[in-house]
DNA sequence: CGCGTGATTGAGCTTGGTCAATTACGGTGG
DNA sequence: CCACCGTAATTGACCAAGCTCAATCACGCG
């Protein structure tokens, strides 16, 4: 159980939290068996949103499960150019990279529950528990599959496609069966993590609404009437 | 030791394969002595240039380390749009992720030697034996921090700053002191792997070269003069 | 109600893509 | 040894997708 709360950042007295966003996170899924094993170790912290939860260049001391909002994995280049790695939504896991020191940094892109473990404990638990020493294997493979499919993404599709795939993705992983969809994240995120401009972003957005394959109902909210059409437009066929 | 020797494809009769071949593969590092552990499954195949190793959709069944030669992992979209998700040159090992089904392909840039293990074999190992299971992840965490650099490269940098980056990568792991860079690939495939068009890669290669920030002796010939200059140009200061 | 941030929209412009012609090169056979 | 051939690379002229710059709009919050 966990047994402490941290704070972080300054925005923790925006946050109305309660022992239920802890509980929230219990997913019926493959790995459910796999973390009660390390929930033992789980310090619940809270983040306000653009806070960051670690840095590029920080020692990986801690990995974390995301509880409730939403996370982004942020590269940047010395000049200021900025590249999305990923987003996290709830119950995914991040940070669990065997590496000394952070090459990319973690920020709260919305107010966030986060589960926070040592990387240490979970390191010596991999040591002696090869059934879950495979389960991070399997989390570690299946990172580098999405990278993948980002990198074709990003080195190949068109900038409708980019938005289509996405929309694909955030639908699929949000996954609350409805065709209602809520993005946390602002234009210049998805811009970030798409490889294009926020103008490029809202342009295509906003024709998409146009014919009737999304309806924006505002900046944050889009309704998706048919996946299906999304998907034949992202490209993968 | 390996035992077998297998030949993938017509050109194997091009290919003068002695078992000192095999040996070059020894190189003093962190995994040599990981390695040494797996070397007992490990079957030698020969494969043409332009021989597939494995295909998208295929089981998982084998896992490789390059001996000599380069191997390209390609990721195709139904239109035929390519994108070269990594080139593999001596010493590395591929195909270890954990997928049932390969969800990229494999194919040989030149002819190759490679060993070959079976993954049964070397899962199983991993459950028994946490150090080599901690050495699959800390290999597929390598995998994962160059594909959040390539991403930053596909969706970010300029046509400049890639191929900057690519020949100073491609000097970094051929390693051999050396300002002598032997490019085992052709256009196509560095176009794919950057992102970009042969044309451009020409461009900009033979653009480097009258700037005599390069020389190139040949297509596949290059000297480089001064690799601090390359990364400059590459964009990561 | 007014302010500030974030989103939208428009008007050029630039980078890199497309299409096409030409050149270089490695291998083959006379 | 050299002429020939097919592939790969180079180079040029043009084009367009998406970027930049800039103005305007919308919405949430005090």
């Amino acid at each position: 159980m966990q047994t402490q709360t941290a704070i972080i950042g300054n925005a923790a007295r925006k946050i109305r939290w309660t022992p239920e966003v802890a509980r929230e996170e219990t997913k019926p899924s493959r790995a459910a068996l796999d973390l009660k094993v390390i929930d033992a170790f789980g310090t619940v912290v809270l983040v306000g949103r653009d806070q960051e939860i670690f840095a590029e260049g920080d020692t990986s001391e801690f990995c974390y499960r995301l509880v409730a909002g939403a996370v982004r994995l942020v590269k940047l280049m010395p000049d200021g150019r900025r590249q999305i790695a990923e987003f996290h939504l709830p119950h995914d896991l991040f940070g669990f990279e065997i590496c000394e020191t952070r090459y990319l940094s973690a920020e709260a892109v919305a107010d966030c529950t986060l589960i926070r473990y040592p990387r240490r404990r979970i390191e010596a638990l991999a040591e002696r528990d090869p059934e879950f020493a495979r389960y991070l294997r399997e989390m570690t493979s299946g990172c580098l599959r999405r990278a993948h499919e980002r990198m074709m993404l990003l080195a190949r599709k068109s900038a409708d496609e980019r938005i289509a795939s996405f929309l694909e993705e955030m639908a699929e992983r949000s996954g609350n069966g409805t065709s209602a969809l809520e993005l946390p994240m602002s234009r210049v995120d998805i811009a970030d993590y798409l490889g294009l401009t926020l103008e490029t972003v809202s342009r295509v957005l906003n024709r998409l609404h146009r014919d009737h394959i999304i309806t924006l109902s505002s900046a944050t909210h889009i309704e998706v009437p048919d996946r299906e059409t999304l998907r034949e437009l992202g490209g993968d066929l």
